[in-house]
Formats: C-alpha cells, structure tokens, sequence
DNA sequence: GTAGGGTTAG
C-alpha cells in the first residue's frame, strides 16, 4: 500500500534530476526509471514522463530509447505515442517517425488532430509526396474527414508538394470553406502562376482578412508583376507588417534595392524579425554582401532578435567574401544563441567555411550534422573537389551512397570537378559513364565541361576535341575555354586557333576570352594578332574584367584592384611591394609575364603583375596580421602563372600560410609550394 | 493562413 506513493516521489525527482542535470547518458539510470515505471504501471505525470522521453530522443545518445520503453509499457499511452511521433517528425527523421507512427497504429491509437496537421506540415516541407499520399488515405480512413482544420492541412500539403490538381480535389469537396481555406487555396493557385483563378476566388470571397490580401500580393510577386502587387498593396484595407514584407521581397527578388529600401526605411519601427531578414537576404541576392552585414548590425542595435533566417544570409555573404572571421564569428553567435542549426543552416555553415578556405572546420560541421540532405552532400563534394581533395570528395560519395541518398547533377559537377582539379583520369571517365546509365542523371553541358577540362589538363587534347565535336548539345563559351586552357598547359598552338575562334563568335562580350586570346598570342610573339585582338574589344566595347582581390582583416574586408591606389594605405604597400620584390629576386624569382596583355617592355610589364590585386592584398595581410596567422584572399579571376609562383615563394620566405580562393578552385600556399601542386 | 535561407563545369 505505501511501497507505491514512496516509490514516486522518488521516481518523479529522479526523472527531474537527469532533466535538470542534463545528463541523459546514463544507461544504468535509464533502466532504473524503466523498470521502475513499468513496475508502478506508469503512474507517474504524463508530462513528466513526455519531457523525459523527448529529451531522451533530442539528447542522440539514446534515440532508440523511447521507443523501446513505449513498446514495453504495460498500457498503451495515447499522449506519449502522439508527442514521440511529433517529436521524430520535428526533426526530419523520416526513419524514425515511422517507427513510432507505425508503433502508435499498431497499439490501435490514432494521431490527434494536432500530430496529424504536424504530419502534413512536415511531409510539405520535406517533399515527402507519396507518404503524404498514404497518409491522406488513412486519414480518410480513421474517420477525420470532415474536419476542416484538416482538410486546409491537406490542401496546403498538397499545394506544396505541387499537387495542384489534389489540391483543388480537397478543396471542391470541402462541405464549407472558410477564410483559411480560401486563402490555402489562392496561394496553391498563385504558387502554379493560376493568377487569374487566384484573382477571380479572391474577387468572390465574402470574407477576406489580412492573409488574403497579402496572398494576393505574394502571387503577383511571384510571378514578377510587382506593379499589380503595389497596387494591392496600395489599396489593402488591413495592411500589417506581412504585407510590407512581402511587398519588399518583391522588389527584393527583381533587384530594385531602391524601391525595397525606400519601403524599409519607411515601416521606421514597425519591422520585425522578417522584415530585416528579407532585406538582408536582398543585399546578398543583389551582391551587397557589406551592406547586408551592416543591416545585420543595426538589426542589432534596434534591439530586433537575429533568427536562424538571419545567419543564414549572413553566412552566405561571407562565403561570397571569403570572410573567415566574420563567418566564425557567426557560428560561435549560433552556438551562443542555441540556434537551431537545421539543413539549411548547417548547409550555409558547410558552404561558409568551403568557400572561406577552411575545409576541416567544413568537414566538422557535416559530420556533426545529424540529418543531411543533398545541399548538404554537394556542398561538401564540391568543396573538396575545390581544393584538390579529389579522392576524399569520391570517399564522401561513396558513403552518400551508402545513406540512399540518390545524387543529382551538381554532386556529379563536384566529383567530376573534383577528379579533374586532383588530376583522377580513370576514376573521372568512369563517373561520368556511369552518371546515366548507373544513377539515371542525364549529364549537362557542364558535366561535358568537366570532362573537357579533365581530358585537356591531363593533355588528352585530341580526345577532348572529339568529345566536344560528339556531344548531344552546342557548346559553350566555357567548354572552349577549358580546351583553350589546355592548349597553354600543354603548348599547344595547333587546337587553339581553332579554338579561338569559336569562343569570340560564341561569347563576344566575355572580355576575358579576348585578353586569353591576345595573351597567347603575346606568348607566340605574334604582335599583330595581339593588335587585331585588342583593336577588337575595342571596336565590340569589350573590357577585360579588372581582377578584384579582397582579403579580410579585424572583421573589415579590403578590396583591391589591380593596378587601383584608392586604398587609404596605398603608399606604404607600394613600399612593401617593392621589398617584397626585392626579396624574391634575391631567391631567384624570375618574372614571368606571359599574362600581359599590353604590347610593352619588359620592365613596365613586371610593374603591372606586381599590382596585380592578389600581390596587394597579400602585401596588406603580411603588414597587419601577426606573423605566424594564415592569410586569406579572395580573388574573382584565375591567379596568374607569374603571382602563383610569387606566391609560393612569399609563404616561404615570409613563413606564412596563404590561402587564395581564386575563380576555380582554392590554392594553399606553405613552405614554397601549392595544394594544388601546379595542376590548375 | 501571410514573410525570410542553401549546392552548379573554364
């Protein structure tokens, strides 16, 4: 009689104990309260017992847990089947919410109404159509049919997964329809470009609150006839902050930061979270990466909280910049803040720290990431490739393999990518074979362009010529340039001619195919061809792009361009230029300036690859970082045979590590030679 | 219910 209400106390404490403690990895203990609960017949709070049970499953040491106890339970427990299966499905593991949704049927419990809108929600947002499929028919069979909370669930999953016909079956067959549904059912409508439909429901409605409106908006955004969108927005009668929103995002999305921003700036303190997310997110899609971190920090000192939303475009403009620090920054504010590092998330942090030169830190955010999905593979196939990792990008993709995960084009440009910069002919030729004929990918033209570039650098001209001659589509400006690259690796002028000409009819306004052209004529010493070259972008009102190299230091990102002396310190570069200079030559570093493209002497010549953007950024790294501190740069072009061997020699004299993200791929400069072992 | 985010060959 009294074994039982001492037991629970002490039962309940423990439980709170582990909680509080959160220490969840004790097995011993586990088994304790397991036992325990089963012996009382589990008597204790529903609540507790779901708290512990989550936090079980979110704490991924013992995931399998919860269900092993759920399925020992002497009683079926409604309430604890139901937040498991939430639980599992919060955290899209797909695997797992079958394991307790099919555990909850099995014991002849129904999902309550709340699960199953979680379900659907979920399976819309995962893209999950078949299962949903399924689910809609067990619905129907347990007997929610006439729920309308439901049916909407049904038609926005429907509407999202980009059903429109289902869609529009759950709709027709709803006995009433509300505002709600209404509205689910324009923004399916405007989701397939049904404008019209959209307009003409709306039209008709009785009842119109302030979603209906601002779906209405949304659907001309999306369709870019942000006119007819201003003019809803113009005249809606119940405007709230959504509807600046996404008024905003629709200037946003079309790159008209002026009318977005005269918006913005007009809400004054009426903008939430979202609003300063879509303007940031709108810097980065326009390429304003600085002004997106500055927006980020006066979000901060209007006091608006950063989300998940938030560092996400952040991160993207770092990797856009190559801003180590500031990325760094931003994952330590995430761990800080105990964000919800997601997919997307952890595919931006991925992506951040492949782009701003810092591979292992990429690699420990993917292997700590427990639910992965293609982004997050790609982007991590892709980086290895970048920096000459070929074999460990075909590692990982074999193990992507091994999780089911069915790969798609860009992971085949990674890895086909990847083969070609580590110099992997056979493992190369065989993905690409493989690609359609194994996993069903129709290769691209840029899978051809991997192929051509892996053939040509391995100087299999001939073979890559045929390839380009043979493939299903015409190709492009990059292809031939790929062939035309080769050709100067290998001194090749027979192709290259050829070549050349394709690629000026092709892409007449690329003004770095003419500076290519004009530089291997320079090579061969063929002054007049160079004249014809350069009288031609002339003529075509061609510029060559100016390379643009940027490197980060104390959080504030440099740019320089080549030859440019706006920087507030460029007279004491010019003076370390020179030192360095001085340097190399006395460890008999020859200039080589066969990537000039002016018809000029030789001195003149060494004077405007020393400018080149790279060499100065470097300079400004090695004279205000501490010795010892890697510097990192980013460049927007390729780096020069002549910077490149500078480069090598500059990490070994100086005793620096330098890292160059250059157009392709990532260059690590230490102790005089490059990752990339001068195949690039 | 409405708004915000990620990978792609030279």
């Amino acid at each position: 009689m009294h074994s039982i209400p001492r037991a629970l106390p002490s039962l309940a404490d423990h439980i709170t104990i582990i909680l509080s403690s959160n220490n969840l990895f004790r097995l011993k203990q586990l088994h304790q309260i397991h036992t325990q609960l089963l012996i009382n017949g589990c008597v204790t709070s529903t609540s507790l017992l779901t708290d512990f049970l989550t936090s079980c499953y979110r704490s991924q040491k013992h995931q399998q847990y919860p269900l092993l106890f759920l399925q020992n339970l002497p009683k079926p427990d409604p309430f604890l089947w139901n937040s498991m299966v939430r639980v599992s499905i919060e955290s899209e593991n797909l695997q797992d919410f079958l394991g307790f949704y099919n555990g909850l049927r099995e014991n002849n419990l129904v999902p309550n109404k709340s699960t199953i809108s979680l379900i659907l929600r979920s399976f819309a947002s995962l893209c999950a159509t078949h299962l949903g499929e399924s689910f809609h028919c067990q619905i129907l069979k347990m007997g929610f049919v006439s729920e309308m909370v439901l049916q909407t669930g049904l038609l926005d999953f429907y509407a999202k997964v980009g059903d429109l016909a289902s869609a529009k079956m759950v709709f027709d067959e709803m006995p009433e329809r509300d505002v709600v549904a209404n509205n689910a059912m324009i923004s399916a409508l405007g989701k397939h470009g049904c404008i019209e439909e959209a307009q003409s429901l709306f039209d008709s409605m009785l009842e119109r609150n302030s979603c209906s409106w601002n779906s209405m908006i949304t659907c001309y955004c999306k369709l870019g006839r942000i006119d007819s969108a201003r003019q809803i927005f113009d005249c809606n009668p119940v405007r709230d902050v959504v509807s600046w929103n996404a008024i905003i995002d629709g200037y946003c999305k079309l790159e008209q930061l002026m009318n977005a921003e005269e918006l913005f700036f007009r809400m004054g303190s009426a903008k939430n979270s979202v609003t300063w997310n879509t303007m940031i997110a709108g810097y980065v899609q326009s390429k304003e990466f600085g002004r997106a971190i500055c927006a980020f920090q006066q979000m901060q000192s209007e006091s608006v909280k950063p989300t998940e939303v938030t560092m996400v475009s952040l991160l993207s403009a770092c990797a856009h910049l190559g801003a180590l620090d500031m990325g760094e920054w931003i994952h330590a504010y995430i761990r800080r803040k105990k964000f919800r590092v997601d997919v997307v998330l952890g595919n931006a942090l991925i992506d951040m720290y492949c782009k701003c030169g810092s591979i292992e830190a990429a690699l420990d955010v993917f292997y700590g990431l427990r639910v992965k999905n293609i982004f997050c593979w790609n982007s991590i196939i892709v980086g290895l490739g970048m920096y000459g990792y070929g074999k460990e990008a075909i590692d990982v993709f074999i193990s992507m393999e091994k999780e089911s995960i069915k790969p798609d084009g860009v992971t085949f440009v990674g890895l086909l990518s990847g083969c070609s910069h580590s110099g992997l002919m056979s493992a190369g030729r065989r993905y690409f074979s493989q690609m359609s004929s194994l996993y069903g990918v129709v290769p691209g033209i840029e899978h051809y362009g991997c192929m051509v570039d892996l053939l040509g650098r391995a100087g299999f001209l001939e073979e890559a010529l045929e390839l380009i001659k043979t493939m299903p589509m015409k190709p492009n400006s990059v292809v031939w340039g790929s062939l035309l690259r080769a050709c100067q690796v290998h001194k090749d002028t027979k192709v290259s001619e050829q070549v050349t000409r394709y690629l000026l009819e092709l892409d007449p306004c690329d003004g770095g195919n003419y500076v290519f052209l004009s530089n291997l004529y320079a090579s061969l010493n063929r002054w007049d061809d160079v004249k014809i070259c350069r009288r031609l972008m002339i003529e075509r009102g061609v510029r060559k792009t100016p390379g643009c190299s940027s490197i980060e230091v104390d959080n504030i990102v440099h740019e320089f361009v080549a030859g440019d002396a706006s920087h507030p310190d460029f007279t004491q570069i010019n003076v370390f230029l020179d030192e360095i200079e001085k340097k190399l030559k006395g460890h008999g570093h020859k200039p080589d300036t066969a990537s000039v493209l002016h018809d000029i002497d030789d001195e003149e010549k060494e004077i405007i690859i020393r400018y080149h953007s790279e060499r100065i950024a470097v300079a400004f790294g090695l004279m205000n970082t501490p010795p010892g501190k890697a510097i990192r740069v980013v460049k927007n072009l390729r780096t020069c045979n002549d910077c490149h061997s500078a480069l090598k020699l500059i990490s070994k004299v100086f005793k620096r590590e330098i890292i160059v993200r250059d157009r392709n791929r990532f260059h690590q400069f230490s102790n005089g030679s490059c990752s990339c072992k001068d195949y690039w």
